[in-house]
DNA sequence: CTTGATTGTTGTATAGCATTACAATCCGCC
DNA sequence: GGCGGATTGTAATGCTATACAACAATCAAG
């Protein structure tokens, strides 16, 4: 039994192939295939963070706000695809874990600047250390050109 | 407002970057290049899709039982990787939707054979028509090999 | 025939979003 | 300088897709 509030992220889905069953057109489709990697993606990145209570958004969301200190709410949101309200909460999260703070605007008081803590920051710096291992491992069977080469056309695919 | 039980379908989330934004280690990440470009797939299908409340695990559903015909919900749960009540969520849906139906196993009075209908049968080959070019229209500015080279690098990462 | 596993089903809970509405604030224009 | 429209954060509400646990019916193995 899982205690509610406790730190334990997402459980990831299952990757593998069933044996007997025929996958017909998938088999051919760029987006099943993406979404096969990703499933084992996301299995990687959860290994990584496991016990963390870090998801992919809070992650993009701890790098983002480290790298472009003061940056509003919306932005965030933009940035993560989702709507102000869904930041607000992401937001809420980082602030409540004290990973986070929202320090008043100087220009607008509309608006607060995100800034990550002394603890948000050490967390970021090992949250990067231990995704990016995992992340090199994912691509265990690819060379080093491989991936170059995955991470090329990936890009070239989402423009 | 959005009449409850209308195909619908959900909104894709904007791929588009944020100008003036540091992107900072995300930008070596397969997992974060994989969930961009599985934007940008997603995108495609809900066009290609689009008013027949079709997803992704849906489509998949109809494949798989179209491939395999008289699999039981626990096999489709299986191979879509979720737990078997969503599978039958899921059988439920496209049984009320008359593409497929249930029939009592000719061997186990325990579990179902599933079925397309006549319906599931026609509809199933429209959507692989469109997915299918649309999938193709994705890798917009891929030539054809780069597109197989990245199929064949992406079936190798989730081995 | 009994014991343990499996199947579909139901009920309950949760995460992660969206949508809408609102007050405070900003900005451009008269 | 003041007014109207846009933007920001926030709150309230709801939906969807999942999971998990519990259950009866059924199967399988000893």
């Amino acid at each position: 039994m899982r205690p509610p509030g406790s730190a334990r992220g997402p459980r990831p889905t299952s990757v593998a192939r069933v044996p007997g069953i025929d996958y017909d057109v998938l088999d051919t489709l760029l987006g099943y295939a993406l979404r096969r990697a990703q499933i084992a993606a996301f299995d990687a990145f959860y290994r990584a963070t496991a016990g963390h209570g870090i998801t992919p958004p809070r992650f993009t969301a701890l790098v983002i706000v480290g790298a472009n200190p003061g940056l509003s709410q919306t932005v965030l949101g933009r940035v993560l695809g989702i709507a102000r309200s869904g930041a607000m909460l992401l937001t809420d999260w980082l602030v409540r874990r004290k990973l986070a703070e929202r320090r008043p605007h100087p220009e607008d008081r509309r608006s607060w600047g995100l800034f990550l803590t002394l603890r948000g920051e050490s967390l970021l710096a090992d949250l990067k250390r231990t995704v990016r291992a995992h992340d090199g491992q994912l691509g265990g069977t690819l060379t080093e050109t491989q991936r170059r080469t995955l991470l090329r056309l990936l890009r070239q695919l989402a423009e």
